[in-house]
DNA sequence: AGCACGCCGACT
DNA sequence: GTCGGCGTGCTC
């Protein structure tokens, strides 16, 4: 008896076993329907074995559906990133099914000439759409206009069998993109870097780099002409570039096209279904040569995947961390080590793991040095508040004020950048001293003024801001505490009145489609002053901008978890770097009250070298990521006393290990969101210790009751 | 995820 | 006396 193991979407820790008709031929990958309980579910076969016979009564696969099978790869792909994230790989597999879910695109339908059939009565209408038409196929409501007539006109000729209608399919190809279309020209490192991704993907076989350049070296056309020579030499390669978010794709995008004079295929959660369909269909049956796309882009079927670039791989948006937790840019190195394909992580400001494994040669290090063109890099000074503290409720010293006035001045652009959106993070009682709180939850509400609310950015509550304290009954006492970019913009407006502010944050620009006017605006100099999140600090180029002023440099240095000091030194590297790119020269000015911080002082003297150095020791000295690997679980119920007893359960439960710590249980520091008890235990573990088995082991002796949720974070990036 | 089974309040 | 609330648990 043959029986197959179907991966069934659904959070179950396995794939369950079916019985396989005499009469059908299933192969791994294969997409089937089966019954599971009383309804059927589609899932994917992830072995087919002949057994004698089963202790288990086993149910039988219902039909093997028409939809193309995944192709072993991604199978690989899939089993793989389940174990290694300790997820139920049904659920894996369904991510690599999210294209199959819009219906299929309706056949389109136009009308054309049948022959040189005239109409018997030809009246003033009909002679129009004839005309209109001529030889041409054109869909029906178009003809209609373009004739200016009803309906009612075409469907009388339709009738008379004048006019036929002929359906097309819409095909899921994609134009083939021409490497030859529009090289660009490349400096040497350029040059030599492309040379060598591209040698890899000639040779096959895996092969991992590091693209490491400063802001403005030309990373972009550095990789995409190693995708053009890819696609040069094997015209059914298949190429895959993710970015961090999905703001950044349609500026890619352009690019691509302009370079490869076709579109390539976009894939991210703000394309329609019916489009992604299409999409995964032209990428399963290998018509689609470049994707453009977020993190769950990985899990496309692709056959003949040869090339994965990560842009910006130090992102932090590259962790999911809601439903399946895992990490965009590890998991595109596995998915290129599973295909034997080449995987290019590209920044200007690298993450610690990557560095350290460029810096061990288990990575290509491929560097870019010069700025592209004449553009140097900003000038970075640091402003010691202490020295010059901002008035009381202002949050831009004088040496700032000035600097601002000056840019001003000279017709040029300042970015202002916090990386706090709202108002003021924190509203406050001056009578009892009561903070502000969302509603179960223990996350203070930030202000936001434009809205005239208080929001929370956790869990998404929204009130209106109250004017009696809520908790003591004073009247008019809740006071705003610290400053959001909306503060800021209206001290500058108070400032220089005469200047064109903008505000850039997630509040401000909820859609790609705002994100681009803004840009636009800013590009074109019709903004002087822009005040923004780290929303605005990435990958946008303002020929006009000069001046970069950090207004709280020491913000993200705070709190003090693992990667604190890593993201705080590459935000501000960022956003420093918007500051001259074109052929001015730019400044930037970073507020601090510790400016003899090492991560301050590193920036100050542009010594990325001098930072990772330092960094990575204390990194080492505590075995730390890279040096050590790290695992959360975080567990979080509604009923506390059942969240403690699972905590204390599994902190009873450690399996003994060697060159491994558990430390915790311990309240999340947001021990309370939706009303959910969250407590957290961590384990750190050496680089060579099997920590996903750990996990597994260390899990399986705990009875985890349903109504407390275990999450596994391996390699966790957040501390929450 | 569904959809069952299973113990405690307001109804014909 | 039932109908039904959604809490806990299973689905090869």
């Amino acid at each position: 008896m043959k029986v197959a193991s179907v991966l069934i979407p659904l959070p179950v820790h396995e794939a369950f076993d079916y019985e396989v008709p005499e009469a059908m031929a299933l192969a791994r990958g294969d997409q089937v329907a089966v019954p599971l309980g009383p309804r059927m579910m589609r899932g994917i076969v992830a072995e087919v074995r002949e057994t004698t016979g089963s202790n288990r009564r086993l149910k039988v696969v219902e039909t093997r559906l028409d939809d193309p099978p995944l192709p072993p790869g991604t199978v690989d792909f899939v089993e793989w990133a389940a174990r290694w994230t300790l997820s139920p790989p049904g659920e894996m597999a369904a991510t690599a099914l999210k294209g199959l879910r819009a219906p299929r695109p309706r056949p389109e339908r136009r009308l054309r000439r049948v022959g040189d059939r005239t109409p018997a009565r030809p009246t003033a209408g009909r002679t129009a759409v004839l005309a209109a038409l001529g030889e041409a196929a054109m869909p029906g409501p178009d003809l209609a206009r373009a004739a200016g007539v009803s309906s009612a006109v075409i469907k009388g000729l339709v009738d008379e069998g004048v006019l036929e209608v002929i359906e097309t399919l819409a095909d899921a190809a994609f134009d083939a993109p021409d490497p030859a279309h529009a090289p660009a020209t490349l400096n040497a490192d350029q040059g030599a870097a492309a040379d060598a991704i591209a040698a890899a993907t000639a040779a096959g076989g895996f092969r991992p780099f590091l693209l490491d350049g400063v802001t403005g070296s030309g990373k972009t056309e550095a990789y995409l002409e190693a995708v053009a020579r890819t696609l040069a030499a094997d015209p059914a390669a298949q190429i895959l570039i993710l970015l961090p978010e999905i703001a950044l794709t349609q500026d890619l995008i352009a690019r691509i096209t302009a370079r490869f004079g076709a579109a390539p295929a976009e894939w991210h959660s703000g394309v329609a279904p019916p489009k992604r369909r299409r999409v995964w269909e032209a990428v399963v049956a290998g018509r689609c040569s470049i994707v453009v796309g977020a993190r769950s882009a990985l899990f496309l079927p692709f056959p003949n995947l040869k090339l994965v670039i990560v842009d910006e791989e130090h992102d932090g948006s590259f962790k999911q961390e809601d439903g399946l937790v895992y990490h965009g840019r590890d998991l595109a190195v596995a998915r290129a080590r599973i295909e034997g394909a080449v995987v290019v992580l590209a920044s200007a400001t690298p993450s610690l793991e990557t560095l350290w494994n460029a810096q061990g040669q288990r990575y290509g290090w491929l560097k870019l040095s010069s700025r592209h063109g004449a553009a140097q890099l900003p000038d970075i000074q640091l402003l010691d508040l202490r020295q010059c503290p901002p008035d009381p409720q202002t949050w831009l010293s004088q040496p700032l004020r000035e600097a601002i006035a000056q840019t001003l001045m000279a017709g040029e652009q300042t970015l202002l950048f916090l990386n706090r959106r709202g108002y003021a993070p924190v509203v406050l009682c001056r009578a009892c001293g009561h903070r502000m709180t969302s509603p179960d939850t223990d996350s203070w509400l930030v202000e936001h003024r434009y809205t005239g609310r208080l929001v929370c950015h956790l869990t998404g509550f929204t009130m209106a801001r109250p004017r009696i304290c809520p908790s003591c009954g004073a009247e008019d006492s809740l006071v705003s505490v610290g400053p959001g970019v909306e503060r800021v913009e209206e001290e500058v407006r108070q400032l220089f009145p005469e200047a064109r502010t903008a505000v850039f944050s997630s509040d401000t620009v909820p859609d790609a489609r705002a994100a681009r006017a803004l840009i636009q605006r800013m590009t074109e100099g019709e903004i002087d002053i822009l005040v923004a999140t780290q929303a605005a600090a990435k990958g946008h180029n303002f020929p006009l901008l000069t001046l970069v002023g950090v207004v709280d440099a020491d913000l993200g240095l705070r709190g003090g978890d693992l990667r604190a000091a890593e993201r705080t030194y590459q935000l501000l590297t960022q956003a420093t770097g918007r500051a001259g790119r074109a052929d001015r020269p730019g400044r930037a000015i970073l507020q601090t009250w510790t400016p003899e911080h090492p991560v301050l002082m590193a920036l100050a003297k542009g010594d990325r070298d001098g930072f990772v150095e330092a960094e990575m020791a204390e990194r080492e000295a505590a075995t730390l990521p890279p040096h050590g690997r790290l695992a959360a679980l975080i567990l979080s119920g509604v009923d506390a006393m059942a969240v403690e007893k699972v905590a204390a359960d599994l902190a009873a439960a450690i399996p003994n290990a060697e060159r491994l710590e558990v430390y915790g249980p311990a309240d999340a520091p947001l021990g309370l969101i939706r009303g959910r008890r969250r407590k957290r235990l961590l384990v750190r573990a050496d680089r060579d210790v099997d920590l996903q088995g750990f996990l597994r082991a260390w899990l399986a002796r705990v009875k985890v009751p349903g109504s407390v949720r275990v999450t596994v974070d391996v390699d966790p990036y957040s501390f929450l």
